[in-house]
DNA sequence: TATAATTGCGGCAGAAATGAGGTGGAAGAA
DNA sequence: TTCTTCCACCTCATTTCTGCCGCAATTATA
């Protein structure tokens, strides 16, 4: 088995020098970024077994990474934050992190907390193995690395509430999902917007999506229910 | 879906009292023991999905309860102790609980890593199941998930109640459900609509389901009582 | 026993209600 | 500015429900 390779974000040098100097006693492969976008890159292109993530970075909000990298990866995330307050540990929790640390840490319990990540990683490992970073359906691609959305090869701009709606359809793929799941998954709450806002968006998606592409139905509409991805067999 | 069980393993009655009051308000269910002992008995009889575990337990120690349960199954354990030194966070992590909160703890927290640890589960659970959510019955299926269903696979369109209808007939399917029953199952109250309705109901089912079907009757009429589904034997 | 009356079921059709999609424009953010 | 989000109004399609009619089975009556 290779060396569980952990990724380290933290923009404060001397955390992430301490951190990789731990690692590297501990036989533990690291790449570092110390930026948000950096961040994404690296786990998106080197694929590491545990992401350790500060919130505290200068470009990006810690919990945007955090659903940025979930919207096509379940790779674990330990945050390492300075900030101790319950909303900032309830709202990295809830966007997808798997464990909260606050600052400063101990050494040990970090580590102990990055083998409870790695057990898991292990544990899935064996049994979904890769996971790819696009999906296909169809005439359609979604490149999820660069959050981008193709037709038959050809680039559709996609606003970010119709990229996030067009995410959770494909991710259901065949599934019928309700009027309110999507509300709460895309907006956060149900009562953030309501269902004929989501008729629009579901429709500028739709002529969007079935532009180029000579006829396909991609989105079935369930009447009274909800929405659902079809799967497309081209054959 | 069923609501998450959850066991609190803790001999103080308070805080026990304090967490399960928590948990019932946000719906899940829960099951309690106070000592280690019976920890590991509810933790094999109940097999609940994420395991609330107090270390300091009269008869047994913390990680022992761990280890034991660990031996046979992998469902998350959160430690909930008063210890917060290394040592104790260290070794109840290593022995292969999921995540360690020390007392006093603040109740969001405690409901955000509940969340991680029940994510997990689902999602292992989506995996490893796959179960398929059908109802198959002669040449007819259907297909909970999505929410369709198919005469010889063929898609047969169905208008919401006409969905529910034949969904609860399916699940008792070869019982007789009188018309009050299936009025107070399907529009909620026997006073919303009447038996006139059902009828209609029933007659546009039967004539879609038993359209492409080749003389096979689905749905038996129990005259003055109500209705059945037949339970097909293809020979 | 034979016939008439009653009751319940299914078919059909049309009205009423609900929901879906289109469009334009206002408000806010980049 | 431009882009995005969201709301309001309109039209159209679907869904739901009701009423009426004929048929069949059961029950009552001569």
């Amino acid at each position: 088995m290779n060396k569980p390779q952990i990724l380290i974000v933290e923009d404060d040098n001397a955390v992430a020098n301490l951190i990789s100097a731990t690692l590297e006693t501990q036989d533990y492969a690291y790449k570092r970024a110390a930026t948000g976008a950096g961040a994404v890159m690296e786990a998106l292109s080197c694929k590491p077994d545990v992401v350790l993530l500060d919130l505290g970075l200068p470009d990006m909000d810690g919990v945007e990474i955090i659903k940025k990298i979930r919207s096509w990866s379940n790779m674990p995330i330990i945050v390492v934050s300075a900030r101790s307050e319950d909303f900032d540990k309830v709202s990295a929790l809830d966007a997808g992190a798997d464990d909260y640390l606050t600052k400063p840490f101990s050494v040990d319990e970090l580590l102990a907390r990055l083998r409870v990540a790695l057990r898991r990683v292990r544990y899935d490992g064996d049994r979904i193995g890769e996971e790819s970073s696009t999906y296909e359906n169809g005439d359609m691609r979604i490149d999820y690395s660069a959050g981008c959305v193709y037709i038959s090869d050809v680039e559709i701009h996609l606003t970010p509430i119709e990229y996030k709606l067009l995410c959770l359809l494909a991710k259901n793929t065949g599934k019928v999902l309700t009027h309110n799941y999507i509300l709460k998954e895309v907006w956060g709450s149900p009562t953030a917007s309501d269902v004929s806002s989501l008729r629009v968006y579901m429709a500028t998606l739709r002529r969007k999506l079935e532009k180029n592409s000579n006829g396909v139905q991609y989105i079935q509409t369930h009447v009274g229910i909800g929405y659902r991805m079809l799967r497309i067999t081209n054959k």
